[in-house]
DNA sequence: TCGGCATGCGACCGACCAGTCATATGACCG
DNA sequence: CGGTCATATGACTGGTCGGTCGCATGCCGA
């Protein structure tokens, strides 16, 4: 956690350090990421940024943590109840998407917890948001089950099946889609133009359905297939 | 590519190097290995490391495009002929995962090519690695649609998907199935008696299965799904 | 025996990093 | 005014790294 000193600080002086940080880490590994290039860049002491923080991994785990999914739930908003099962993940999924276009580099930031690293402690942190992931993803596949939108006999393999798909899968896809190399996209702010929401919905439509299908449900719906 | 000196060398030495570098190069991202490091485990002295190879990247890259690939078609064989499209497919991924299981530190070499990183250069590696895994993946996949086998109006986003599963997804849950972390898995060179080709030919079968159903062939082979 | 050439070798270089520490600053309080 | 306390700051430490360089070694042909 950070130290008191961290939240007294000037607003402005909090944000230029939390930007940095954000920049540097989502587009280097952590182990490749420096503390003394945040401070640079931040104009802020790195004998100050240590004033803040315990440690780089300190800050790290702060961003990852706390701020990130902070500034991702602000984003996305609730989980839509409308619709059946197969509508909500849509949504769901188009939510991701449009995020990760919105906002490039925290949706790498968010991702970066699949990243392999030879550091115990980054990966344990790691395995623990990704493990959050899939319960939550889990938890809305079971209750896909009990409606009986899906069958999935062996929900543990579907849900991490179902988790690559709609995680680095769609990623895949959408950089694809956008003739983009990951490093060209961090380095803008956003991407609105070059993938509307139209596009997402129909992406997401195809990722889903292709889900819908794999999974069992009865009919997939008519339209457009991936 | 390694310098003429690097295939003069006495067999046992070469073995050494080559061995250390697989062990590094595995269980760390490229900028956290460290040539020193591997130098010092092969007791080879750094400067004669710079007689075999023009740098890090060098090694790295031989590593990577000649001798994994080299190994792993070495375990792996010729894909099979026999059976229809998707028999083949279920072969294609029972293989892989065969791989993982009896050369984890190989295998993860091979996916390292999914690493991030901020060098320009390494990622222009791994690009071009990755690209040639998803061309040979659309390749079987073209074959399978023009035998009717499977139906998928866009492809490449299929073969994206696909490529997610069998891959990175796979990989997912076979470390599930053997309840360790990768990094207990690449300390030991083989796991083979914790996953064994019963179980493999299941979780293959489960796999492709899904894929099968959700690529809209017409019946999904009947049996255990996921 | 000698000379030259491929190779072995490890001390060394400059760069960078994470993290520390002694000192400086300045707000607030008595 | 003097003192104290939170904070600011940047020089400094110890360490690792990738890569180089100059000398040592030993083989081979003349």
């Amino acid at each position: 956690m950070p130290k008191s000193t961290f939240f007294r600080l000037p607003e402005e002086r909090r944000a230029r350090l939390v930007h940095e940080a954000i920049v540097e880490f989502a587009d280097r590994t952590y182990a490749e990421a420096s503390l003394s290039q945040i401070a640079r860049r931040a104009n802020i002491p790195k004998g100050s940024v240590y004033q803040y923080f315990e440690d780089k991994l300190d800050l790290y785990r702060w961003l990852l943590t706390e701020e990130a999914p902070r500034l991702k739930r602000e984003f996305v908003g609730k989980p839509s109840q409308e619709g059946d099962f197969w509508m909500r993940l849509e949504d769901f999924v188009e939510r991701g998407m449009a995020f990760l276009v919105e906002h490039p580099r925290l949706a790498r930031l968010s991702a970066a917890a699949a990243d392999p690293t030879a550091n115990p402690e980054v990966r344990g942190l790691h395995k623990a948001i990704c493990e959050a992931g899939i319960q939550e993803l889990r938890a809305m596949l079971e209750a896909g089950a009990e409606s009986g939108a899906l069958h999935a006999p062996d929900l543990d393999v579907a849900t991490r099946l179902v988790a690559t798909i709609i995680g680095p899968g769609l990623t895949d896809v959408v950089l694809k889609e956008l003739g983009a190399e990951l490093h060209e996209v961090l380095a803008s702010d956003s991407l609105r133009k070059r993938l509307g929401p139209k596009r997402r919905r129909t992406l997401a439509h195809q990722a889903v359905n292709f889900i819908r299908k794999g999974l069992g449900a009865e009919k997939p719906q008519r339209g457009k297939d991936t």
